[in-house]
RNA sequence: GCCCCGAUAGUUCAGUGGAUAGAACGAGCGCCUCCUAAGCGCUAGACACAGGUUCGAUUCCUGUUCGGGGCGCCA
């Protein structure tokens, strides 16, 4: 809150005790109450007054003039009414004069993160549920940026699994492969290999060769995982997602760190091997109290490794990079795994990277699978959604030319897509419905992008230049301009809540108040024909900060605005 | 069996110990000679269940029920 400092300034003078973490702002239930609301609880306690009595008190006793026309004690809570136009002036003046860095706190000011996200196998177009972490991912590094982090997004490239295996059995066998016919090749693989032991073994041969340097297999697999791995990319871009490195898992086979992770496990005792040759790490001894997941297979007999085998030598090197923060972003069904890495890595003195999961995006009868092809691919969605908001521009706008009608048509349909999955927690199963994934109307994201395309157009149509802030106190009479008003200077803190949180889904929800907001104001107020000049003068203003405002949160969940829709 | 998530209107979601629990979809009624109706206004509708901690619990703790995920040679 802009407001925040002068305020816990003016009473922590009256109340030097007090602490400043005393002081949280918040928002009254109703508007006639006033503007802010500071509950007294907190500093009750700490001043050892009842909460109703401290907020009549600091209701009569400290001056808050400097910023507020009143200050009343409603019960325990002290609540300003706010001089409008200083604030409003302060507010719009920021927003305008920081531009697309309107909302940053500036917290990763030289600070470097190294993010590491979605990272799909190599075999299939991506479903929705793989989309989810992208967009998470994704999302995530925006904030970063937005609040000055230095990122770096890898993506680790799983090219030598079980799995591939298989599919380059299967694609030999098919002679030339589109990546569109891959789900299919990789469906197929998995029935086989269930069925036909014999196949899954010569998967299993092709791994081991891999393993031991056999540049033949491992060219065989580049050549698969490598045209898998950029029609991924090609579905990915759609929605906006990028990445700055990609990580060859067969890169990480013989590395030395896993010799040298292994040395600190024996040492510590944990590392051994079973009945069956195994090599085995027994968690219990780094600090693992259930038994549930207390044994970690790195190798097999044969001495080829795990997957987590070839992780610990990944995390290693992610470590190495020396970011400030190491952020991983994870399906909620490697929960327990990430926990394991964690304590391998501890024991040998790395620290393990932060995790955030996600949960699963469901159908209504049931998981997706894509080894059992049931799966709803992210290419698809874009393209129904696509072709359905260009239908709906076409007969909005039937004169704009076909590039322009199909460059917004994709922006709507990022956007509805983007949107819905954001602004739910990332924690929750979310039951995928194409119907309402496709929906452009009520709390979506089109609904925001109409929201700003109603503002450029008055925008547009304002042809002188913009009032200056600096010299002009806009004045707001209406209860629909001063809400939006104050729902606007929410936004910095809406964004500092994300980051601490590691989530963009509070920005989304906050995008659809404060286009509400707007629209209210849109259906109250009129801008270019207000009757005043200063009403006028002042509500520009205010549309042109309450579109920086929106279009700097879009910008954080990957979406675009466009100019009209 | 054990461990980790989740449970809020008919439905999909907000709400990180505070005032009267917010939206949207769906349902009903109304609004385009007025800056874009992908919109707005009005009506009806909810904290799974039982205990506990607290001045105060949808929020924290315990148990129950239901849904999702996981639990040694998949990645």
């Amino acid at each position: 809150m802009i407001l925040q400092d002068t305020l816990t300034q003016l009473i922590l003078a009256h109340y030097p005790e007090a602490e400043s973490s005393d002081i949280q702002c918040t928002v009254p239930p109703t508007p006639e109450l006033g503007d802010l609301s500071i509950p007294m609880f907190l500093l009750a306690k700490r001043l050892r007054k009842a909460p109703a009595l401290l907020a009549g008190e600091a209701a009569r006793e400290i001056d808050f003039s400097q910023i507020a026309e009143s200050a009343t004690a409603a019960g325990p809570y002290l609540n300003l009414t706010l001089k409008r136009g200083s604030f409003a002036q302060q507010l719009l003046a920021q927003a305008l004069a920081k531009e697309e860095k309107w909302g940053s706190n500036g917290i990763g000011k030289g600070l470097q993160v190294l993010i590491e996200h979605t990272s799909i196998n190599p075999n299939a177009s991506p479903h929705v549920g793989r989309g989810r972490c992208a967009m998470i991912g994704d999302s995530l590094v925006r904030l970063l940026r937005f609040e000055d982090y230095e990122v770096d997004v890898h993506y680790y490239v799983n090219d030598m699994g079980r799995q591939i295996g298989l599919l380059v059995l299967m694609m030999e066998e098919v002679e030339k492969a589109s990546f569109d016919e891959i789900l299919d090749i990789y469906v197929k693989a998995n029935a086989r290999a269930e069925a036909d032991p014999e196949f899954a073994a010569r998967g299993y041969e092709l791994l081991a060769r891999i393993e031991a340097g056999d540049e033949e297999v491992r060219r065989r697999f580049f050549e698969v995982t490598e045209m898998c791995l950029q029609g991924q990319l090609a579905v990915l871009r759609r929605i906006g997602a990028r990445y700055d490195f990609f990580d060859h898992e067969s890169d990480y086979v013989n590395d030395p760190r896993i010799a040298e992770v292994e040395k600190a496990l024996e040492n510590k005792g944990a590392l051994f091997t079973d009945e069956e040759e195994r090599r085995v790490v027994d968690l219990s001894k780094l600090g693992h109290a259930l038994e549930e997941g207390r044994y970690f297979v790195l190798r097999r007999a044969n001495g080829s490794s795990m997957y987590g085998c070839r992780d610990i030598a990944y995390s290693i090197m992610k470590h190495e990079k020396g970011a400030d923060l190491n952020l991983m972003v994870l399906g909620e069904d490697h929960k327990l795994y990430a926990q394991q890495l964690a304590l391998i890595l501890e024991a040998a003195g790395y620290p393990a990277p932060e995790t955030i999961y996600y949960s699963y995006i469901l159908l209504k009868d049931g998981k997706m699978s894509t080894r059992g092809g049931k799966v709803v691919l992210l290419d698809d969605v874009l393209n129904q959604a696509t072709a359905l908001a260009l239908e709906r521009v076409t007969e909005q706008f039937p004169g704009l030319d076909e590039r322009e009608r199909v460059d917004i048509a994709s922006q709507v349909a990022v956007a509805a897509i983007r949107f819905a999955v954001l602004r739910v927690k990332s924690t929750k199963n979310v039951v995928f419905d194409m119907q309402s994934a496709l929906s452009f109307q009520g709390d979506t994201g089109p609904y925001i992008q109409y929201c700003c395309a109603r503002i450029r157009s008055i925008l547009r149509k304002w042809d002188a230049a913009l009032p200056d802030c600096d010299s002009f106190v806009p004045e707001f009479q209406e209860e629909a301009e001063w809400r939006l008003v104050l729902k606007t200077a929410e936004f910095p803190d809406v964004v500092k809540d994300a980051l601490n949180q590691r989530s963009c889904a509070g920005i989304g929800n906050y995008l659809l108040d404060l286009a509400h907001a707007f629209t209210s104001f849109y259906h109250e107020c009129p801008v270019l024909t207000a009757q005043s000049t200063e009403q006028r003068m002042s509500r520009i203003l205010l549309c042109a900060a309450v579109l920086q405002s929106l279009t700097n949160g879009l910008a954080l969940l990957g979406i675009d605005a466009p100019e009209r829709m």
